[in-house]
RNA sequence: GCGCCUGUAGCUCAGAUGGAUAGAGCAUCUGCCUUCUAAGCAGAGGGUCCAGGGUUCGAAUCCCUGCAGGCGUACCA
């Protein structure tokens, strides 16, 4: 049975493989025959061109890939969908990929492709191993990705779990696309909060010392800052009898920087990571801030009003009303700030920054953008991504989350619970605009059947079929090229299709910043694969069908590992 | 009041560029481990896609209005 079918494939194989390898993508294979014909069907074809869309079907009574062209095209041809359909079926040639070509429903033209052809598309696969999925999308171009940035005045929390995630997966989506990255923090290190941080902090000095006064009302509650002040007592023993002021700054300096040393480790624990953290108080040190308003002045854009207070005119780039910049006082706002932050991220020439917010400054937006336009840059390159907040509960019951008040949890409590690979996934399953509630009871009871193991167990589960084969002493993961031809079942194809889409699913959540559309992607993967796994037996006696599906499990394994890589989830080899 | 986001199965959520019979997980029920990992699989039930209009060959998807929830509307971040 074997010797028969394998002269058969081998006969057509090395042309297939050409063929395939000429065009890679299946898609792009079928869109070219759809092309051809429509140029010898329409009087001006160059003209529809551009309607030409293929799209890959869901149900296998369509076909594989189907167009819906002749829908489109019916009225300006002044013909109906089905005629058009029809001489568009005819002018199309099948041979070895395409292997018939029907015409259904309304209009669509539906494309079979040869059960054969699909396991050719393994050896891309194969051949590229952990390149495969990547692309050169943004090859020499440099993006910025700015997240977190939370102010250094106490722990993250589970609130800024999710952006940090968001964050690190778009970094890595894009990376995986080809562009150079660099991931940024912008540390708040100045202003109002900065110097109640150094008063709360000087008041738990005193408290260690035995003064039991109260915290003032809008300080920083959290009991975090005991430690903070214990380390301050330690290093500065003097501390208390140092001038109110200079003890202030100090207890201020020293504490954002202990808090901001806890966060970079929470996020580490977290899987994230940053290129560059960069100092709000470096941008007065360098006079940028000076610099951008003095800039803003001269070109107009900025105003002061008789009590000296400085406004930028944003309600001449769309924003609802005036923006002030700096105080009556002569303090600037912290918009100032953020404006000559804007303009340093654009002159270090990125082709794209993308700032990653909480929707809660959404009504940020429209100054923002202004702020990059008056200053004379590209505002179509920056690209502000809002994510929804996160609404901590326990037990269905929201729990307040005050970093002033000092009563949350902290997202490394939450980590060390659920375990970072959970805690990421649960974030990626999402699309960034909705609306997330994390209950802490619910992560906790749920977290052994979490969609996250879902992924790494049909992971381990494919690792685990190839150990085995390894053992058994079978020479698996060899390319051959009769492989394609045992590998015809339906299960199979899907498999295959799905595994060549991946590279678009890739680009895609890349392109439209949704890494969720990645997650779905792998789980669909792991849902076929654990389906495929308990229905047919991969190790048989049959040597050849079982070269040809350890074969296919290996390219599994690939591009889950690839995908789960993304994600900067692990993918364990034994579970 | 105005602006942004959301509204899809009992619950939590997917449904890119408008496409053919709207999906998954959890929960409920029924089966499957002497056989490659049961953190798995197979099957069943479960829907006014918030409501009402409109656009067209075709709408969960686009437009308008209304309703409901969240967020914002600072010389706070």
């Amino acid at each position: 049975m074997y010797g028969e079918t394998a002269t058969i494939v081998s006969l057509s194989s090395l042309r297939l493989l050409w063929e395939i390898r000429r065009s890679l993508v299946m898609k792009q294979r079928i869109k070219n025959a759809l092309e051809e014909s429509l140029k010898s069907t329409v009087a001006n074809p160059e003209k529809y061109l551009g309607f030409v869309d293929i799209s890959e079907t869901k149900d296998k009574q369509y076909g594989d890939y189907s167009t819906n062209i002749a829908l489109v095209l019916a009225k300006e041809l002044r013909m109906s969908p089905r005629q058009v359909a029809d001489s568009l079926r005819e002018k199309i040639t099948t041979g070895t990929i395409i292997k018939k070509v029907e015409v259904a429903g309304p209009g669509f033209v539906n494309f079979f492709v040869n059960e054969v052809a699909w396991g050719f598309c393994l050896q891309e696969i194969f051949v590229s191993g952990d390149a495969y999925g990547k692309c050169a999308l943004g090859k020499g171009k440099k993006v910025q990705v700015e997240f977190v940035s939370a102010n250094p005045t106490g722990p993250l929390h589970i609130g800024h779990a999710r952006g940090a995630v968001v964050g690190d997966v778009i970094a890595r989506l894009l990376s995986a696309c080809g562009y150079e990255v660099v991931k940024e923090y912008y540390i708040n290190d100045t202003g109002n909060q900065m110097s109640n941080l150094g008063i709360s902090t000087l008041y738990r000095c005193r408290e260690l010392k035995g003064d039991k006064s109260p915290l003032p009302d809008n300080s920083y509650q959290g009991e975090y800052l005991l430690d903070v002040a214990q380390e301050i007592l330690e290093k500065y023993p003097d501390i208390l009898q140092k001038p109110e002021k200079e003890a202030t700054a100090l207890c201020g300096t020293f504490a954002a920087t202990v808090i901001l040393n806890g966060i970079v480790d929470d996020l580490a624990v977290l899987g994230v990571n940053f290129d560059r953290y960069f100092s709000e108080s470096s941008l007065y040190e360098t006079g940028l801030v000076t610099e951008t308003l003095t800039f803003l002045e001269q070109n107009g854009t900025a105003y002061r009003t008789q009590d000296g207070t400085l406004w930028f005119r944003t309600s001449a780039f769309g924003d609802e009303k005036d923006r002030v910049i700096v105080r009556a006082t002569g303090a600037p706002t912290y918009f100032a700030a953020d404006i000559a932050y804007h303009h340093q991220k654009f002159s270090d020439n990125y082709d794209r920054v993308i700032d990653i917010w909480g929707a809660d400054h959404h009504g940020y937006i429209a100054r923002m953008r202004a702020g990059v336009e008056a200053m004379g840059h590209d505002v179509k390159k920056l690209d502000i991504v809002l994510i929804q907040l996160v609404a901590l509960l326990r037990n269905g019951i929201p729990v307040a989350m005050s970093t002033r008040a000092g009563e949350f949890v902290t997202l490394r409590e939450v980590v060390e619970e659920v375990g970072a690979d959970a805690a990421r996934y649960n974030f990626l399953l999402r699309r960034l605009d909705s609306h997330l509630d994390f209950d802490l009871e619910i992560a906790k009871r749920q977290s052994s059947d979490n969609p996250v193991y879902y992924v790494q167990y049909a992971h381990a589960r494919a690792c685990s079929v190839l150990r085995l084969a390894e053992e058994k002493k079978i020479d698996n993961l060899k390319w051959h090229e009769s492989i394609p031809s045992f590998l015809t079942l339906e299960e199979e194809i899907a498999i295959i299709r799905l595994l060549i889409s991946f590279p678009d699913v890739v680009r895609s959540s890349a392109q439209s910043v949704e890494p969720h559309r990645l997650a779905f992607f792998l789980n669909e993967l792991a849902s076929m694969f654990h389906s495929y796994y308990n229905k047919y037996k991969i190790i048989s006696d049959d040597e050849e069908t079982t070269l040809s599906r350890l074969f296919l499990v290996g390219a599994i394994k690939t591009v889950i590992k690839n995908g789960l890589t993304i994600l900067g989830v692990s993918a364990p080899q034994r579970m």
